[in-house]
DNA sequence: AAATACGCCAACCGCTGCCAC
DNA sequence: TGTGGCAGCGGTTGGCGTATT
């Protein structure tokens, strides 16, 4: 049983590179691009294993990488992305151009970690530290609308992905209290009006629930649907509730459950600059957004 | 100046999920 | 359908540089 080893350990390098092997690494890439890790060492003429070289190219070498110290908005992006994923690296590096998974990691570590304490909010749970506590053994109410994620992190608003490049879209507010949240809403609701508009409204919430489903399109373009869903899973009482995966024809998409309180059920899609946003509130009251991301 | 403590971050390890066979 | 190979991800570690005593 058990699976082979991805290199001969014993004939590998570990520990820092040296230049000459980022050289040849960088080399080599630059004549076959990236891909096959495991072959790449022995045609690379590199003493390394396979994920050694691909980590040292992704979080070092890439020529895409940007460099220094991040800046107060990107603390404030990374802080909201890690409200709405948690420890998915990945996912909040895709939204931040030219920083790692790793770099972030270490940043929120480091920095963001000591920051968020300081400001008296449980870097994990992204709640008053003295809530965060209580909160493992309360359960909300059923039958309203609690928002289950709680944004606690800055006292800036922040837009977490711009409208134009067709991702979504999330204006929060930070001050405990408030947070402000850019809401499409049917025109008409209980019609079957496709038209609809998209009016912002403020919402005085402590607790936002959201969670979150990523999906590729089931274009038929398409072959291969690799779906990466993403869950978070909320309990509302011993209530569990599932996002589906959502998807549209314009690619990855994000699906926002927006806990408001309304009992309006709108079903519409709305463009907004070059991508198209589809609202559903649900019978539980949950908003949803469904806004294509370019991938 | 030396010893110690601390912080940062590159790199490693082990696990998971996807795909091909 | 089951299994093995592979890439990618997140948690952890170790080494180095800096600050403090």
């Amino acid at each position: 049983m058990g699976r082979s080893p991805c290199c001969e350990k014993e004939h590998t390098n570990k520990g820092a590179w040296t230049k000459e092997e980022d050289e040849r690494l960088i080399n080599y890439i630059k004549l076959h691009g990236e891909g096959c890790w495991r072959s790449l060492p022995k045609a690379a003429g590199l003493l390394r294993c396979g994920k050694s070289c691909r980590l040292r190219w992704i979080n070092y070498l890439r020529p895409d990488l940007k460099r220094g110290n991040f800046t107060e908005q990107e603390d404030d992006l990374i802080i909201n992305l890690h409200t709405l994923l948690g420890n998915k690296w990945s996912l909040i590096a895709a939204k931040l151009p030219g920083r790692t998974d790793n770099e972030i990691k270490n940043y929120w570590n480091t920095h963001i970690k000591r920051k968020l304490y300081s400001r008296g909010v449980d870097p994990q749970t992204h709640r008053p530290l003295k809530d965060s506590t209580a909160s493992t053994t309360t359960v909300p109410p059923p039958n309203t609308s609690v928002l289950q994620s709680q944004i606690t992190t800055s006292n800036k608003n922040t837009i977490i992905n711009d409208i134009s490049n067709g991702s979504f879209q999330l204006v929060g507010g930070y001050d405990n209290t408030k947070i402000n949240v850019t809401k499409l809403v049917s025109e008409d609701s209980n019609s079957n009006s496709s038209s609809a508009v998209s009016s912002e409204e403020t919402y005085h919430h402590q607790q936002l629930n959201l969670d979150l489903s990523i999906g590729l399109p089931s274009s038929t373009s398409h072959t291969r649907i690799n779906t990466d869903k993403l869950k978070i899973e909320q309990l509302q009482g011993d209530e569990q509730q599932e996002t589906k995966v959502v998807t549209t024809s314009h690619g990855l998409c994000l699906c926002y459950n927006l806990g408001f309180q309304s009992n309006q059920v709108c079903c519409c899609n709305k463009t907004i600059g070059n991508s198209i946003t589809t609202t559903v509130a649900d019978n539980n009251n949950m908003y949803r957004f469904y806004r294509p991301m370019d991938i």
